[in-house]
DNA sequence: AATTGGCACTCGAAGAGGTAGAGTGCTAAT
DNA sequence: ATTAGCACTCTACCTCTTCGAGTGCCAATT
């Protein structure tokens, strides 16, 4: 698409102005607020135009012309100019982050918390996906007669446990070396490659019966499936009621309805992000409009981008806004947002 | 306060309506609907006495009565009857709280999920407050130079872990040695009677230098202490957009706001528990409208009550619905749920 | 004394007009 | 190519009216 210079700065404007004000934007006030050297009824048959290529719309015959889907994608591609946070943004964004932090998970959802509070919008953040970290270490210890604690250890610092059952008579040194062999031989393999049939091989000599043995492997490799589970944080969903949007009550319930399941929308982000012709450069993650196909998303953007955790799992952090949004601004936010997670996460780990 | 027996049926029927319909209920329709054997014009002066005592209200002068606050509270009191679940609800209940269950977390979160589902209306769940609960192991264990991880374990059958950092030269057994020290002299302690204090005493006769140890036994003790973390199940909250009573939509913005600050809404909860007066039976207890403290609150319900993990331990689960419910059936369905997860978690950990 | 029929009155919800204002597209002039 | 001018179009908002469900009170009845 190659619009000529006016067309640009004309679309640009209304960009600019709905963006501001919510209202369909005419050709008189364009002229009022922005310096053109040109008629009102100049704008209009620009205006006439831009809406003929489809970039901009109007609700009905006699009102101002909003950008349509395309229009935005346009102004996100090619027009808008980036913004520089202030001091104060940035400041706030890096307390909120490494608040009162324990573990990297503290660190993402304080970053999805600051997120949402910086723009005001839903944030989103997602764990990594942990199939592609390695198991380093895995123990299991005896709690009480009958019952053992797994403890199993991934190599991004991630730590699961689980209580299991075992058969009562088993002392703790049978526990103690059922779990070394199991330890020896799984540590170093990638998540995704332990297999129930790999657990079981890695005892073979034990003057166990295979029965009993299964059980405990049984438990020892849901505890380790169970460590790859996402998690999802999304918060701030009740400041999208405060947009004109869907002061419509019907609207909102939709949206809401649809955020409710994080599942849901962990799992269409999550795709976004693995098949994304974006982000060359490791960059931001933009969905206008339409082109999000989650129900009751119509008037939505997602701004979503990706952090790093060590060198090869990454998770995605992001928000869900008004498709008519400060695009320049909330980006520069994800992304100082993301640079700062991802500081903190390599202090924190290291 | 003691109505006659004419009254009571009739603030009774008038509550009946008002909870199905949610339109003011006037002396014409309670006749039409229930077959009272006096006419309209005696129900007019029953019901302008109803209104003397505070039991019912006009929203206008020529509305018909709404309940008011008071008169939930006499109609909970002592007008409802219990109504007996159906098999059906039961049988979902009791399916979904048992629903692929790894630990006792995921039966509260379950227990939560499904109670929002039955009732239709918000639903939070906390877990138990583990102060009571005493320590049974904690272990640490090196995962590499300089990283530790520490594991607690606690009566209850809660695990927490933390990956600390150590200096760099101290070898596995140095750990190994601390943290059976540590175990040995905390062990069976009750957790809120464990203090930075209790735990550096725990370790005398070591041949560290004092300023290591502290480092190490510091991190000791967050990993104790954050098992003390209240987790906080709310689930539903777009499903009260549904209600005619927030078609307007600031206060669907009040009620979902609040509802948003899910630490607020738990200390609440826990706060009402903790002194409570209705609970003598270990029963529900409820709160309706003006009862309840929290902003934008005041045209809601809660019902909440009380699980049982083990001895000691105990946390609550209920739900939030507009103060216009059908008390007698939500009633039963939280006691239900209650039944079900008391003894899911019984089994779970015995 | 309690109940009832009747009646005047009240108030909100909902629909019907009417107007103002911000927009548009088109045409003819520059 | 641009612009001034004009007729036209729609919505948002206001007012007015009507309708109906409801009330309170009074006088008659049981």
């Amino acid at each position: 698409m190659s619009l000529d210079n006016r067309k640009k700065q004309v679309l640009q404007a209304i960009v600019d102005d709905y963006v501001s004000t919510s209202e369909p934007v005419g050709s008189k006030s364009l002229i009022e607020r922005h310096n053109f050297s040109v008629s009102s009824a100049t704008l209009r048959n620009e205006m006439a135009e831009l809406e003929k290529l489809g970039l901009i719309e109007k609700p009905h015959t006699s009102a101002g012309r909003i950008p349509s889907d395309k229009g935005y994608r346009e102004y996100v591609n090619s027009l808008m100019r980036m913004d520089v946070l202030s001091d104060k943004d940035m400041e706030e964004i890096k307390t909120g982050i490494s608040d009162s932090v324990n573990q990297i998970t503290d660190l993402i959802r304080n970053a999805a918390n600051t997120l949402s509070k910086t723009t005001g919008y839903v944030s989103l953040a997602l764990t990594p996906k942990l199939t592609k970290s390695y198991l380093t270490q895995l123990k299991m210890m005896m709690i009480e007669p009958g019952k053992a604690l797994v403890v199993v250890v991934l190599s991004a610092g991630v730590v699961k446990d689980k209580i299991v059952r075992i058969p009562n008579f088993l002392t703790n040194e049978q526990i103690y070396q059922i779990s070394n062999e199991v330890e020896k031989s799984l540590c170093g393999k990638p998540l995704d490659e332990i297999t129930l049939i790999t657990v079981s091989s890695a005892v073979k000599d034990t003057p166990l019966p295979d029965s009993l043995l299964n059980q405990i492997l049984y438990e020892a490799y849901v505890t380790i499936k169970q460590a790859d589970k996402l998690d999802v944080y999304l918060e701030g969903e009740h400041k999208l009621l405060a947009l004109p949007e869907f002061k419509e009550m019907n609207r909102a319930k939709d949206l809401l309805g649809t955020l409710a399941d994080d599942g849901m929308v962990a799992g269409y982000v999550r795709e976004l992000s693995s098949n994304n012709p974006d982000d060359k450069n490791n960059q931001y993650m933009i969905r206008i409009g339409q082109e999000i196909t989650l129900e009751g998303l119509e008037e939505c953007s997602f701004i979503t981008t990706t952090y790093n955790v060590g060198d090869v799992l990454s998770g995605n952090i992001g928000i869900i806004g008004p498709k008519r949004m400060e695009y320049s601004k909330v980006i520069s936010q994800v992304d100082f947002v993301r640079k700062t997670l991802n500081d903190e996460i390599k202090k924190l780990t290291e």
